[in-house]
DNA sequence: CGAGATTCATGTGAAGTATACCTTTAGGCTTAA
DNA sequence: AAGCCTAAAGGTATACTTCACATGAATCTCGTA
């Protein structure tokens, strides 16, 4: 009868009216016909961009902005519209985006350049090959025809923080070595300081051109979403002022547009569960509740074994209600008794160290260095998750581990 | 009392190791003439 | 003799370990007012 009981479901399921006309118009991998608040930045990029069209190399840019301020939609769609002519009049223009923050595609110099090779359909390796040997291969194919190569590094100074700047360095300079065709590099970036810490020579090389995305205000934001829900939602799904809402929470903190698209999705998505015929207004929260949640365990969910030891040994030792700071000693010990209890062989305080440091860097935990003078130094942790979330982590990551 | 010296608990950089994976090469076996 | 397969050799990237040294403020020491 639990059978029964799903047919039921489904079929009632499919009788009800649906909220959404078409969701994926607010995915973030959304492109719309036209995009709002971002004509200059469009124009700019275009403008130095065209040459590409006749087949002269284009100034690298560097695009700075806050995340959500609409840096990778403007660029994807300049370059899609690039594309689009170059197709239409057969000039050889090849365009490339890659995001370097996802692990395992381009978080290391050789994994970017496989990756790269990759997408021109060359075959490579995960392990093996030397580095200098993918670059050749890299070389060639490109160098193969005369031909202008568009490459852009989205959260490029996540790829620099893990494997230095000698990636761009590289880079700048193949152009030289290259007899057919060009590579011009498009740069993102959402911290402004980014560029600082870079070798001037690659600073100025890479930033021949720079723009600098502002954040969107309340108002534009709400435009934009207006624009959306128009082909998103079903006239009329939205209550009155959910939108205003959804604005005035994104722009709060510093204008991101896609996390109020992300909002107002989630928001119709609860809704939708529980059979109402409007969004109003408490979904927003639930779902501002609900987005926190799934982001971190979607990252902790996808760390190696270790990482997640770790970091059960950070929220276990935290006591939310003094929210004391934990120091490296205290967890490390801590994880050693996990890992027994585990069946892990544990890691050696330095690696910890290392770890603790890269779930700082990915916002889990917050870890600052401090010197207790007589006492040493060390790390001073605190998770950095909401007590709901906290807990969800928790249980996923019990589940995970307790297996062993 | 205050300027240095000391000290502690780790941070951090460099170099080394283990593992997993790659290509190349040489030897041995099979096959076809 | 040519062709194919296999295993060994030689090479690399990555995650981790080992070793050694660096840090930086609380605390101690000791000379001086």
């Amino acid at each position: 009868m639990a059978n029964n009981n799903l047919t039921n479901f489904f079929e009632k399921y499919l009788t009800k009216d649906p909220l959404f006309l078409n969701k994926s118009v607010l995915q973030s991998s959304y492109v719309p016909e036209e995009i709002l608040h971002r004509e200059s930045e469009i124009n700019q990029i275009a403008n130095i961009l065209a040459p590409s069209l006749r087949l002269e190399k284009p100034s690298n840019i560097f695009l700075y902005g806050k995340t959500g301020t609409g840096k990778t939609l403007s660029v994807k769609y300049t370059t899609s519209q690039i594309n689009d002519v170059a197709k239409s009049k057969d000039i050889p223009i090849l365009i490339f985006y890659v995001n370097c923050k996802l692990k395992k595609v381009a978080d290391t110099e050789y994994r970017l350049m496989a990756h790269l090779c990759r997408e021109l359909g060359k075959n490579i390796p995960p392990t093996g090959l030397p580095t200098d040997e993918i670059y050749k291969v890299f070389f060639n194919v490109i160098d193969s025809k005369k031909q202008i190569i568009i490459l852009i590094l989205d959260e490029l100074d996540q790829l620099v923080k893990k494997a230095g700047d000698e990636v761009l360095y590289n880079f700048t300079r193949i152009n030289s070595e290259l007899k057919n065709a060009q590579i011009s590099l498009v740069g993102i970036s959402n911290d402004l300081l980014f560029a600082d810490s870079l070798d001037p020579r690659i600073k100025s090389s890479l930033s021949e051109e720079e723009i600098v995305f502002p954040p969107y205000n309340a108002m534009q934001l709400q435009q934009i979403l207006r624009e959306r829900t128009k082909i998103a939602f079903k006239p009329g799904a939205l209550e009155e002022g959910v939108i205003e809402k959804c604005s005035a929470f994104a722009a709060r903190d510093h204008g991101d547009a896609r996390r109020a698209l992300e909002l107002l999705r989630v928001a119709g998505e609860l809704a939708e569960r529980e059979n109402m015929q409007k969004v109003n207004m408490k979904y927003i929260d639930q779902a501002e509740e609900k987005i926190e949640k799934d982001k971190v365990i979607d990252i902790v969910d996808a760390q190696p074994k270790q990482f997640q030891v770790v970091l059960y040994s950070v929220l276990s030792l935290h006591n939310p209600k003094n929210n004391a700071a934990l120091f490296t000693g205290e967890v490390y010990d801590h994880y050693k008794k996990l890992c027994t209890r585990t069946n892990l062989r544990p890691l050696t305080q330095r690696r910890v160290s290392d770890i603790l440091g890269e779930l700082d860097m990915m916002g889990i935990i917050n870890a600052r260095i401090i010197s207790k003078g007589r006492h040493g130094r060390t790390r001073e942790i605190t998770p950095s998750l909401s007590s709901t979330s906290k807990n969800k982590v928790v249980r996923v990551l019990d589940e995970r581990l307790d297996l062993t």
